[in-house]
RNA sequence: GCAUCCGUAGCUCAACUGGAUAGAGCAUCGGUCUUCGGAACCGAGGGUUGGGGGUUCGAAUCCCUCCGGGUGUACCA
């Protein structure tokens, strides 16, 4: 049920004698932001009276008079310049909400579409461990696909993996000299993300030890340069002291960048001089990170040995990251690595050059685009290819496999200019047809503002951080002066099913109730906890539900049935303000497919979280004055647990019956 | 330098794309109730939406300009 969608057809209706734009203005209908002016309000009147040089109140009258709605509204009321309220009837309410019990969809309805929506999300790096940056990915991306696929699309979720990078020439090189096959065999796993950071460290040091010189010098050029400004600044006639300001302010920030690469070089290479066992793995391979880059060469030039060994690792990493995928309750259409893509991607650069796309410069194959200062490089001098080349090819083969209407990227905002020039090249491929998007996400930061990390400044690690969550949920689920008043008592077993719910809940919830293209600071307390904006207030608000139907003892079937007996009636606005917002779902899913941003289905659901709260203060459903009203508020119960539960199971949330 | 995004209550964030008195949650203070489960509900204080100008019936939102930040900027993904 999309009332806004109703109202506005009648509203064009009305509008199509006045104007030849009645969609545009019929379009202008929101929902009230103050519940005294109505349910709805149509906005049109005053732009309408610009464009026809009359009264905007007259106008809105006049509207009203043509507008023939009164089987679903009051009779609607111009207020202030010239808004138009709506209320809505409360028998076209109640009998809408009847129609949502019993209904699966909760009202929502269907819109079929020939073509598929391709979903590009989560895509992490395998053999490297996930760290806090691919919850975003992960999480969004899951949430679109299940939204989307419930509003009807034909959805094809796709893991664009990263199986054939440098991390495996990382991984190759590690096992030849410092693998052991057997201990690696008897637990692959684990083994080979020790292989890849022993290597990664050594990687590390020696680029830091390669660069620090240079560093320091950029230090001392920047300290140079912050004196010389100031210099400037002191000599500076005062029409020039903003912008000699400004140079100043700019110098000291370049120049703080750069002692803090120095710091972070300097903390690399003592981890490593400072330990013997690790200056001896040092020395002994002194260029390291050449050599793992020719492993990495090796491998894709199709080097028997090191292809055996990608294949004999590949399920493992993947292992790896699925057990992630498993606890969050993420699964995929398909998995098509980078790897999948190597064999066609010459045939990409080929086509480039042969169209006359791509061409010859400082070695490289590039393809030049107006509008950006740099091109989109396609092959390196040396002849390897690039993240651009393989996303082409993906791009082509998924036009090809999958015929979709629209291909979304869930992917950090950081990338922009990556997409805008695959989206240009892409347009002058000829695929101006296919709606591409960078659904674009902001970063995910620590409670300092700046980018989260753990305190020796590497990324923290996924698990971890999910365990950190689940634990916290365990302490206050298993708090043991609120386990003492379940009867039945609870089970160790219930007890870690919920905390894995409502830890896990949190950090999508979290994730998700920020617009996605913000920052956010990551909070644990705050996510957990069990009063705010938290998934656990939501869950909780569905256990409450629950436990109604329980005492009850009325199933939904039940209910479907006594309500056809009884008939609806509102006898507390409480009620009719819950049955107005279940009814809002389908609204605010459209609006997610709109932005793809499911911050207005989270957003939707503590609304109406809120609005059952209230309802179950006012309104006693098992001490109902009349079996009517008992009937309606057993129904109200019912649909709210429904819609609660299928709101957070398209987030990738889950509930339990009671917590 | 260029490009791009942002600045909203003490804090963390919204605001349906230009609509009515800018909303939630924390935190603070006060209140309700012998709980269909109190992880509740009600109320109060808290704002010149970074500053200034403009566009119009109407601006957090659009334009200009300052101030302050983030991010990206030819062979990483």
């Amino acid at each position: 049920m999309h009332l806004p969608n109703l109202l506005q057809d009648r509203f064009r209706n009305a509008l199509a004698s006045v104007t030849d734009r009645a969609d545009q203005y019929a379009a202008m209908i929101r929902p009230t932001a103050d519940p005294k002016h109505g349910d709805y309000q149509c906005n049109c009147a005053m732009p309408l009276s610009k464009e026809l040089g009359r009264n905007p109140r007259e106008v809105a009258s006049e509207l009203i008079e043509k507008l023939q709605i009164d089987d679903v509204c009051n009779p609607p009321q111009v207020a202030g310049p010239g808004f138009i309220n709506l209320t809505i009837k409360d028998d076209y309410l109640s009998r809408v909400t009847s129609g949502l019990l019993g209904d699966e969809r909760c009202g929502v309805s269907s819109q079929e579409g020939e073509q598929s929506i391709v979903i590009d999300f989560s895509s992490p790096n395998v053999a490297k461990p996930m760290h806090v940056g691919h919850i975003r990915s992960t999480v969004i991306g899951d949430a679109l696909a299940r939204c989307l696929r419930f509003l009807g699309h034909r959805v094809v979720t796709d893991n664009h993996l990263g199986d054939w990078g440098t991390q495996f020439g990382i991984i190759i090189y590690g096992y030849k000299h410092f693998g052991d096959a057997k201990i690696v065999d008897a637990n692959p796993v684990q083994e080979l993300s020790k292989l890849y950071r022993i290597v990664n460290q050594l990687i590390e040091y020696r680029k830091s030890k390669k660069s620090i010189d240079a560093l320091e010098r950029s230090v001392m050029d920047a300290e140079s340069a912050v004196q010389l400004a100031k210099d400037a600044l002191v000599n500076a006639e005062t029409s020039k002291q903003k912008s000699a300001k400004k140079t100043v302010s700019s110098a000291e920030r370049r120049c703080s960048g750069a002692i803090a690469a120095v710091e972070a070089a300097r903390l690399k290479i003592d981890a490593v001089e400072n330990d013997q066992v690790w200056s001896e793995r040092a020395s002994l391979h002194p260029r390291i990170d050449e050599a793992v880059l020719e492993e990495t060469a090796k491998l894709h030039q199709g080097d028997p040995e090191n292809l055996s060994l990608w294949e004999r690792f590949l399920p493992h990493c993947k292992d790896e990251i699925n057990r992630v995928y498993e606890r969050l309750d993420v699964t995929f259409d398909h998995t098509l690595g980078e790897s999948f893509y190597h064999s066609q991607l010459s045939g990409v650069v080929q086509k480039l050059r042969s169209e006359g796309l791509a061409q010859d410069s400082d070695g490289a194959v590039c393809v030049f685009l107006s509008g950006f200062d740099a091109p989109m490089i396609v092959q390196k001098q040396d002849g390897a290819f690039l993240y651009a080349t393989t996303d082409l090819a993906t791009l082509q083969y998924r036009l090809e496999q999958f015929d979709p209407a629209e291909i979304l990227y869930v992917v950090d905002t950081r990338q922009s200019e990556h997409f805008e020039k695959l989206f240009a090249v892409a347009d002058q491929f000829g695929l101006e047809h296919v709606k591409l998007v960078h659904v674009n996400f902001g970063t995910v930061l620590g409670e300092d503002g700046k980018p989260m990390k753990t305190r020796s400044g590497s990324l923290i690690g996924l698990e971890s951080l999910l365990d950190g969550a689940v634990e916290r949920a365990k302490k206050v689920v298993c708090d043991p002066e609120r386990l003492r008043t379940f009867d039945p008592p609870m089970e160790h077993a219930e007890q870690e099913m919920i905390a894995e719910a409502v830890g896990i809940g949190a950090i999508k919830f979290a994730d998700l109730s920020h617009h996605r293209t913000s920052d956010y600071r990551f909070n644990l307390e705050k996510m957990v906890a069990l009063d705010g904006n938290t998934s656990a207030y939501v869950q909780y608000s569905y256990a409450r539900t629950q436990k109604i139907l329980e005492n009850a003892k009325k199933a939904e079937s039940d209910i479907v049935k006594l309500i056809a007996k009884e008939g609806w009636v509102f006898s507390h606005p409480a009620e009719r303000n819950l049955a107005l917002m279940l009814m809002k779902l389908e609204e605010s899913l459209v609006g997610l497919h709109k932005d793809y941003a499911p911050n207005q289905l989270v957003d939707y659901l503590l609304e109406t979280a809120k609005t059952y709260s209230k309802f179950n203060e006012n309104c006693h459903v098992l001490r109902a004055e009349t079996p009517q009203i008992q009937a309606t508020r057993l129904a109200l119960v019912c649909l709210t647990g429904r819609v609660l539960q299928l709101g957070l199971h398209l987030l990738g949330i889950g509930v339990v019956p009671r917590m």
